[in-house]
RNA sequence: GCCGCCUUAGCUCAGUGGAUUAGAGCACUUGUCUUCGGAACAAGGGGUCGUGGGUUCAAGUCCCUCAGGCGGUACCA
């Protein structure tokens, strides 16, 4: 594809007087039935484009370009109203398939992160509350694109910011105090914050108790204090807390260089935003920021009281995250619920530090939804947990790597961005745009492999049938798949790819003996850079392939 | 109210302005093969791409209208 690519861009700056910036676009070309014996692999739209900005007729401009391609035995047709179709020779593919083939890594690598320092923050879940199935989607996610970043040349620091301090913490505390248990344990936390929460809504002296009990736990933390039964059970349930994510985390595969606490970072931010008073002007007793003037909406850094909100501890980070890392790039994806806030909070920061501002890019997802638009509400303490989802579907499929495969792929299938509905008995179904299809087919080559026997290929000479070629041409895009999900950081392409390139395999398959076959040797490298490809995709969404199951 | 996002098959979702007839999976109907690991493959039914306009040689895709849904909108994040 890129060497049809070069060629054309070489012979329409030849032929016609275009803008260096003029981009051409190759792409595989639809499987129609054919007209006559041409078989078109490839495509470009080309002709058209230049056709509006010539204005000249289309198939005309086809005509002129076509004249001048002479490539290696790629031949040409134009098609429909000025498409060009390109159909390659067979020693094309077998080229490709044996560079795939000696040595995978160099053909399908990627430089667009090539020395760059970039840093991930994900998950970001709150100390002293229980992880959700949120939570698992936005680890997942994370993970699989802090993987492609690093498939495409950069060192990736993955990052996880969280809120030590504040009202969550009081209302948990809240409720532990009153139970005045001698060794509490994570599941009491999660039942004292669903407790104290409910105190907070429902009895007035207890939410001014919590709002009291808020600022001496910010003093704990600011101050490192010990001295209180309060002071010990804050620190007691921060570790648990921290422990507790710890071993999610590596049930998932995920590993964190760096906790942010978000007690470790609001000094800082509080301090950057008193710094910059033309930014943050007070008003109503608050260092504020006007959004308006930018379209947005004014939100407040400081609050009343002189406490940094939520926004100046996230100036406090930024800047945290610069110090640390002196990073190329930021990346931090949340929820989709925080887009606007944001946006407040960048803007803000670029009027003083643009150069952060333009390093950092923020992405979102949306909520995972259950089938049957189960209700899910952390407050009352009735929605699914994190560990439940992955308990349940290691039950059922008995095997962790399984398990892990169905949830990873059941989650990153969708495009990032909208609310997604994971469904249990979907990801684990054994048919179907599933995790477990795909490990099942990559099994089963992996097994192919082991039994064929070892002779020489000779692809120079070999005559690829309608299926292998099919199967060879999905080789050949799956370069051009992994540079568009690391520009969109979009795992969901590769997930939609391996899906297709699984099919296309089981349609091989079906159709060619490989085992005992004439063409077992040649047909036996097909498998492997199935095999290969398949490894590839699925380590970039965290998936692992089991040796049987 | 204002700002943003969403609406594609019964369900869950793909779909860089391009290909007769908009694609998958699930579910449903029917077939293939004495299985290289059948957890397979093939065929079929099922769509006014929310509505109405506009731009374009070409619109599910871009612009505008309206309807429905979701999120945000000053001291939670």
């Amino acid at each position: 594809m890129e060497f049809i690519k070069t060629t054309l861009e070489q012979i329409i700056h030849d032929l016609f007087d275009v803008p260096a910036d003029f981009s051409v676009e190759v792409t595989p070309a639809p499987e129609l039935e054919s007209t006559n014996s041409f078989r078109a692999d490839f495509a470009t739209n080309v002709a058209m484009k230049l056709a509006g900005l010539l204005r000249k007729n289309p198939r005309e401009v086809a005509k002129l370009i076509t004249a001048k391609f002479d490539s290696s035995g790629i031949s040409t047709e134009i098609a429909g109203p000025g498409f060009i179709n390109f159909m390659l020779p067979d020693a094309y593919f077998t080229q490709n398939l044996t560079n795939l083939h000696t040595d995978f890594d160099k053909n399908i690598s990627c430089n667009a992160y090539k020395n760059k320092n970039v840093v991930t923050e994900f998950s970001d879940p709150n100390p002293f509350k229980v992880l959700h199935i949120g939570h698992l989607y936005t680890s997942i996610m994370g993970e699989s694109i802090s993987r492609l970043i690093e498939y495409a040349g950069g060192t990736v620091h993955r990052v996880n910011f969280g809120g030590d301090v504040g009202l969550h913490v009081a209302k948990t505390l809240y409720a532990l105090e009153n139970k005045n248990l001698q060794d509490f344990t994570i599941e009491d936390i999660a039942a004292a914050y669903v407790e104290g929460t409910r105190a907070y809504d429902e009895d007035d002296s207890a939410k001014q108790a919590i709002v009291q009990l808020n600022k001496t736990i910010y003093d704990i933390s600011a101050k490192d204090l010990h001295d209180s039964q309060l002071a010990q059970d804050y620190w007691r349930g921060r570790k648990l807390s921290y422990a507790y994510f710890d071993d999610f985390y590596a049930r998932l595969g995920v590993h964190f260089e760096k906790y942010y606490p978000e007690s470790s970072v609001a000094s800082k931010g509080l301090q950057i935003v008193k710094e910059h008073p033309e930014v943050y002007p007070e008003s109503d007793g608050a260092l504020v920021f006007r959004g308006e003037d930018y379209g947005l909406h004014t939100r407040v850094f400081v609050n009343r009281e002189g406490l940094p909100t939520y926004e100046a501890k996230d100036v406090g980070l930024l800047f945290t995250k610069n110090d640390d890392y002196h990073f190329d790039e930021s990346v931090v994806i949340t929820g989709n619920d925080i887009i606007d806030y944001m946006k407040v909070v960048l803007k803000s920061i670029e009027q003083y530090a643009p150069d952060l501002v333009a390093k950092t890019l923020h992405i979102t997802h949306g909520n995972v939804r259950l089938p049957g638009n189960q209700k899910m509400s952390s407050r009352k303490g009735n929605f699914i947990k994190a560990v439940d989802i992955l308990n349940e579907v290691e039950q059922k499929t008995g095997d962790k790597t399984l398990a892990l495969a169905a949830i990873k792929y059941g989650l990153l299938k969708y495009r990032i961005g909208g609310n997604i509905e994971f469904d249990v008995e979907e990801s684990i179904s054994t048919t179907g745009n599933s995790g477990i299809y795909l490990l099942y087919s990559a099994v089963r080559a992996n097994k192919i492999l082991s039994s064929t026997s070892n002779s020489k290929p000779n692809l120079e000479n070999y005559t690829l049938s309608s299926e292998e070629i099919i199967l060879n041409k999905k080789f050949l895009t799956y370069r051009t798949v992994l540079e568009q999900a690391v520009r969109e950081k979009a795992p969901h392409l590769i997930a939609s790819y391996l899906f297709d390139l699984a099919q296309t395999f089981s349609r091989f398959y079906e159709t060619c003996r490989v085992k005992g076959d004439q063409h077992e040797a040649e047909r036996a490298v097909e498998v492997a850079v199935f095999a290969k490809t398949m490894a590839h995709g699925l380590n970039l969404l965290g998936i692992n392939i089991p040796e049987e199951m």
